[in-house]
DNA sequence: CGATCGCTTGATCGCTATCAAATCGTGTGG
DNA sequence: CCACACGATTTGATAGCGATCAAGCGATCG
């Protein structure tokens, strides 16, 4: 597959994104060293290892994870369409979480040591990436007042609501539904919950009628009562950077 | 108690931080309006308000919260002197979190509206932010990591060793221990657990002869036994900067 | 067609929550 | 100085949510 030019972005093309001035635009395009595709389950980034690289996530799922010694698995959040991944990691370019992708996936790959051109000469884009930091902190914030606070039916309503808007605000499926590629370990491990306790909340929460979850689609019947069940009310999602 | 110059900075001059240049401690010392003195116990940002204000926490104890409407409350992490606070807020200002002082606490205080002026003229600084911002996510994905997939023991240890951790490392206390502000409440409400399942398994740490903890002072015996204990092993602390 | 992976279900265990109450230290007012 | 209130800590008893163990089912795939 070609390289689209960032100024034809199919991802910025469909709206929910700020505006960027054309020099800016400029900028990315030259920031941006080639685009990349990764198949379900591929590591886009390894846990513990460094690595030059940066990344937006221009198309697919994917989320970021930490895992202790003996296996267990903790995902921290969920990356969609217009994500930027690796920031969090330390100068050494040393990143302590893992990001596998959930889908096919397009990147665009940044060099991490040419930020610093990034910071030097756009003082908008440097404030754009501050804010999707600080914007991710904020998801995780959320996913762990969930784990640490609420319990397990309220955790799996509020993380097909959440996943829901989130999809629905980068544009994807519709009122039928939305894809939706996570298995049931995937959500026990986004929770903190056990595959098996998932199983039987997930199917209980289902007999509610306030959502169907098939095949790899999503779809939310009744956002208000879903969201009252896990008292989860998300702030409205406001148009956010993509660079 | 009048306020003292940045470059006076007695954070700063601690060690363990950045240098910054002659340029950009003048303009924090012009961006800075003020600094402000808080009991503890007292709000520095309210959940859910708006703040036109950003913060740095030059001296004290501080953390940041979410809670549900029906009163549950989720610690995010604890602020020690030389973090910053408040980017999290959306453009709008609007704090999702709120941020409440453990200690007397000294501030200083930026106004939001100037962050701009941080932006264009020193893109040095302007990354500090970003970097500040992911640091304090990788601590959140830490907090997170003990929550989802952390036995209670386990998640008391890591926050004993942790916390111990950062607050020597920005010069508190020495090998016989350092201030611990924190009652058992702040201890179940950061570690998703019960007031007194905390204090059993506190009780029950306590017994191995790990730590001390009394009269609000912190000491740790045995380091390494408490890291294993909880599969915690924190990355070394680098140099962070100051604002 | 056997193998594998993800989903489902039942039985049992145990960690942690919840309920209840005692103890202790501290500050306050009589 | 004592009585009292209040907050923080401690302890015991009981309940329950979610973990763990075990097994079966269904679909997909080489």
């Amino acid at each position: 597959m070609s390289d689209t030019s960032c100024a034809a972005c199919p991802l910025r093309a469909q709206g929910g994104f700020t505006q960027v001035s054309d020099a800016e635009l400029a900028f990315i395009e030259k920031f941006r060293r080639r685009e990349s595709t990764l198949g379900p389950g591929e590591a886009i980034l390894r846990e513990g290892e460094s690595s030059s690289l940066l990344f937006t996530l221009r198309a697919g799922w994917a989320f970021r994870f930490r895992s202790l010694p003996d296996g267990r698995r903790q995902i921290l959040n969920f990356l969609l369409p217009g994500d930027f991944i690796g920031l969090q990691a330390e100068l050494s370019g040393q990143v302590p979480h893992g990001v596998e992708a959930l889908t096919p996936v397009r990147l665009c790959v940044f060099p991490r040591d040419e930020l610093w051109d990034l910071y030097r000469g756009f003082p908008g884009l440097a404030y754009d990436l501050t804010w999707l930091s600080a914007h991710e902190e904020l998801i995780v914030d959320e996913n762990l007042l969930g784990v640490g606070q609420r319990s397990a039916m309220e955790r799996i309503a509020m993380l097909l609501v959440h996943l829901y808007k989130r999809a629905r605000s980068v544009g994807e499926g519709d009122e039928s539904g939305v894809n939706f590629p996570l298995n049931q370990q995937h959500i026990a491990d986004a929770l903190g919950l056990s595959l098996v306790h998932t199983n039987k909340s997930l199917r209980r929460l289902h007999a509610y009628g306030l959502h169907e979850l098939s095949a790899n689609r999503l779809r939310i019947l009744k956002v208000e009562a879903l969201q009252r069940l896990a008292d989860y009310y998300a702030l409205p999602l406001r148009a956010r950077p993509l660079i």
